[in-house]
DNA sequence: AGACTATCCGGACTATAGTCCGTTTCATGT
DNA sequence: ACATGAAACGGACTATAGTCCGGATAGTCT
């Protein structure tokens, strides 16, 4: 893994890239921006965009990408629930409801970081964190096949999933928080044996 | 609701281009096919295949849509325990397996319709069928939440997540459909811990 | 049959994501 | 300072999804 630091014109146009996404995603929303319309404000070429962040949605992951550090490091180090310390199950209904609201806080760029490309969600440095992270809770809290129920868990948290509970059934957050921490938790136990009588059939 | 009878041109046009689309598609893969493409094969215009069809995730919608009517009759009134007799907690186990069977028969095209636009997935007549039937089947088994939880559900059963699942980490179907059957059951039970969502901290 | 109208057809046109490659700039070693 | 090679730049170019609207056509009514 030999490190290469960053040409100085690099830097300088990465900074420039960043400032100029953020400014025109506020300005006229994340829809109605373009590439071109990025770049030009930007007062680079398209190519240099291209060859920094991927694809469109290379962009907007690094614009979330700080925020979401934020939240990796209180897991990582905070308090309890978040952080270390508290029981594995309590700590994923903690994850569960603060990724809710960090999204939220940016729906459309998490929408468009998630939906650029199919199966960008799966794959991006972040999403490793999280699921990560949902496993090894899972794991701690006894759960069977922790790996494939942390996937499930984040595929009820893609961004195209809350948008649609947010915004089509317009559903509270509060709500949802709650709704998934009891799901998330209910993934954590080993089903019993089936309920032995179904009358209502 | 006054339903006006298909045109005999419209008709004969619809059938051509199914016909054009499942050819190239299977000859070409999925991927490998443009819009012109099924137009010229089909010897019509791109205005009527977007007239009839919508988008390109609208004609995948169209070329899957046969066999998910027949997953849905077995449903409805098949033997159990897909169909109508098994308790609650079996039908859902059976089917996220059949399910799943069904959308791996087809993936790409599967994975086209729920990726061709952000949200797709969530809006498909069938979507809506199988969310109800999730929705039934949790509330009859008294699980919490029984419409957030077949969202979450289903979220898992995206094409996208399958798609990552068999291709990227080389599970194999049996296993997503007992790992998946399980994590279904899971849901129907209650939580015995109050979650907590604090943000405070 | 002939006129009439709602619907449909078709392909040129637009918008935008993403590629390519000749040119420029940076960092380093002399 | 200057030469040099690697890395970055930029904007013209390509590919493809999706729109638009003048003209054709099927079904209906008299």
């Amino acid at each position: 893994m030999e490190v290469v630091p960053e040409r100085a014109d690099a830097a300088r146009n990465r900074l420039r890239v960043l400032a100029a996404a953020e400014r025109l995603f506020a300005a006229r929303g994340v829809a109605g921006v373009t590439m071109d319309d990025v770049a030009a404000e930007a007062g680079v070429g398209k190519g240099t965009l291209y060859r920094r962040f991927g694809d469109k949605g290379g962009l907007a992951v690094a614009l979330i990408d700080e925020r979401e550090r934020e939240l990796q490091q209180r897991i990582l180090t905070g308090a309890p629930p978040l952080g270390p310390g508290a029981p594995p199950a309590t700590r994923l209904a903690a994850f569960v409801a603060h990724y809710l609201d960090l999204v939220a806080t940016q729906l459309d760029l998490v929408l468009l970081s998630e939906t650029a490309t199919p199966g960008a969600r799966l794959r991006t440095g972040a999403h490793a964190f999280w699921r990560q992270h949902c496993r090894y809770l899972l794991h701690e809290a006894r759960a069977p096949e922790p790996d494939l129920r942390a996937d499930l868990l984040l595929a009820g948290l893609a961004a195209e999933q809350i948008v649609h509970w947010l915004r089509d059934e317009h559903r509270v957050l509060a709500d949802l928080a709650d709704g998934l921490s009891s799901a998330a938790l209910a993934l954590t136990n080993r089903q019993p044996v089936a309920p032995s009588h179904d009358l209502s059939t």
